[in-house]
RNA sequence: GGGGGGUUGCCCGAGCGGCCAAUGGGAGCGGACUGUAAAUCCGUCGCGAAAGCUACAGAGGUUCGAAUCCUCUACCCCCCA
């Protein structure tokens, strides 16, 4: 990890900077934004809503890009949303399904912490959290109507992305979510009367809500100067999904996706798109980044840039420690040496970090794939084995009804099962 | 309020009384090649050792036999008012 982290200002223009890492898709008029920051610390902000239990990677570029904008020394207030939360920003594809207000507040404090640690919250440019429940939750409808909804043109928010597609598509789209842009351009509008903030930070699939706030403040604080920034969404060069994997979303909390599932998802990335997200999350250097990236086109093989990735994020999001353990996992768990030559306390910490399971009884090798989730079913298992990817201590599986034995145990205790190259599992033998 | 069309496996989509656990494509999974990458090629793809079981929106019914026919229910779409 660079050690000048929490520098307050850096040399180069942070403007620059962000273009150079990819982050900017779209700003209000550039050159303002890059003199407001230039000539002092901006209070800025970024929402996130809490539409599940904890944040996930694709979250990242805007943590990520808020603690960048903290470091160059401006100030950070994160916006969990409570309100909106409960309402539901328009997803291109269909409408979401309401959550509670109870499940809502919940998932706002997990996203408050899962938050906090990225900002640091002493110092002269202090991050602040707040919540839009704040100045929504005894706000009336007819208060509501009176001063926010006034000043929206029915027009201008139909012509929004976001509402548009929905109108186009079959299932058109709920008045609740028709509503969802008021919410937000109140949160900043409240948030530049409060606290002076006067740049949001979003991803560019926020941008009409961004708009929709700068226009809100334009329109009832004339002297205001305020900006919108927006960050690209992160790609793909295969075309799929960011984030995601055949196993589903990966998250930041340690309970929903492993540190090693997390160090592995980055470790495995495409070398393509490697050194796109290396710019646009890594806080090393532009020297660094330019090293790594000429190392990246000499020896692809060597995955020097997946390292370095998947190294500092596992770090970042779990801590070094974690980080360190997984390392450590992989190394043992996919070096070409024998399992057997792993001394125990290597072993057993490497299979911590990979899904297991307890057995008393060592029966056949199907119903240990089954057992650690390596397998969904028998068959499965069997189909495995039968297509020659199986494998017990990293010797293949050849017989569909193979047992395993006592005396495969390592150390008395483990087998290391593997379904495929990558996909690994333990059993953890006790005696019943 | 009236009329018409639709709901099939993770997704798209064929099937329209037996040959259907259900064509095809995509995704996924495994193999070869490699670098725990990509692309490509090959294989595989409900559960069960098997007998068989469960599945074609839900519930009933007709039939020796239904994803396929009938009835009702739910949801979606389109047209007319």
């Amino acid at each position: 990890m660079p050690s000048d982290q929490r520098r307050p200002a850096t040399v180069t223009d942070i403007v620059d900077e962000l273009r150079w890492r990819g982050l900017i898709a779209q700003s209000t008029d550039e050159e303002a934004l890059r003199k407001a920051l230039a000539d002092g610390p901006v209070t800025y902000y970024c929402g996130f809503d809490p539409t599940a239990a904890s944040l996930h990677v694709g979250h990242l570029v805007q943590v990520l890009t808020m603690r960048r904008l903290q470091q160059a020394g401006h100030r950070p207030i994160a916006l969990v949303g409570g309100a909106t939360g409960q309402i539901g920003d328009p997803r291109p594809t269909a409408e979401r399904q309401l959550n509670d207000a109870a499940t809502v507040a919940a998932w706002a404090e997990r996203l408050r912490s899962q938050i906090e640690p990225f900002l640091d919250f002493e110092g002269p440019n202090a991050a602040t959290m707040v919540n839009n429940l704040e100045w929504t939750a005894n706000l009336s409808a007819i208060d509501f109507l009176r001063d926010i909804g006034k000043h929206f043109r029915v027009n201008t928010m139909l012509t929004k992305e976001s509402v548009a597609r929905r109108l186009n598509s079959e299932q058109g789209i709920s008045y609740t979510e028709f509503s969802y842009q008021l919410l937000q351009a109140m949160d900043f509008l409240e948030l530049y009367r409060r606290h002076g903030c006067t740049l949001q930070q979003g991803g560019s699939d926020q941008w009409g809500n961004l708009t929709a706030g700068l226009d809100l403040i334009h329109r009832l604080e004339p002297q205001a100067e305020v900006h919108a920034l927006a960050t690209p969404l992160m790609t793909k060069a295969d075309g799929t999904k960011f984030g995601k994997t055949e196993t589903g979303t990966l998250w930041l909390d340690p309970e929903m996706t492993t540190p090693y599932a997390f160090y592995q998802f980055w470790l495995n990335t495409d070398d393509r798109d490697v050194l796109r997200y290396l710019r646009a999350l890594s806080f090393r250097s532009r020297e660094e980044l330019e090293e790594l990236e000429e190392q990246t086109r000499e020896r692809p093989q060597a995955r020097a840039a997946q390292r370095a990735l998947a190294e500092e994020l596992t770090t970042l999001v779990h801590g070094a420690d974690q980080c360190a353990k997984v390392v450590a996992a992989s190394r043992a768990l996919f070096g070409r040496d024998d399992l057997a030559a792993l001394d125990e306390r290597t072993l057993a910490a490497a299979l911590a970090e990979v899904p297991s399971a307890q057995v008393s009884e060592l029966g056949e090798v199907v119903d240990l794939f089954v057992a650690t989730g390596l397998a969904p079913s028998r068959s499965a298992a069997r189909r495995t084995i039968n297509e020659g990817g199986a494998y017990v201590n990293n010797t293949k599986i050849t017989e569909e009804d193979a047992v395993a034995s006592p005396d495969q145990l390592l150390h008395g205790r483990w087998l290391v099962l593997r379904r495929g190259k990558r996909t690994l599992a333990a059993i953890e033998y006790t005696r019943g």
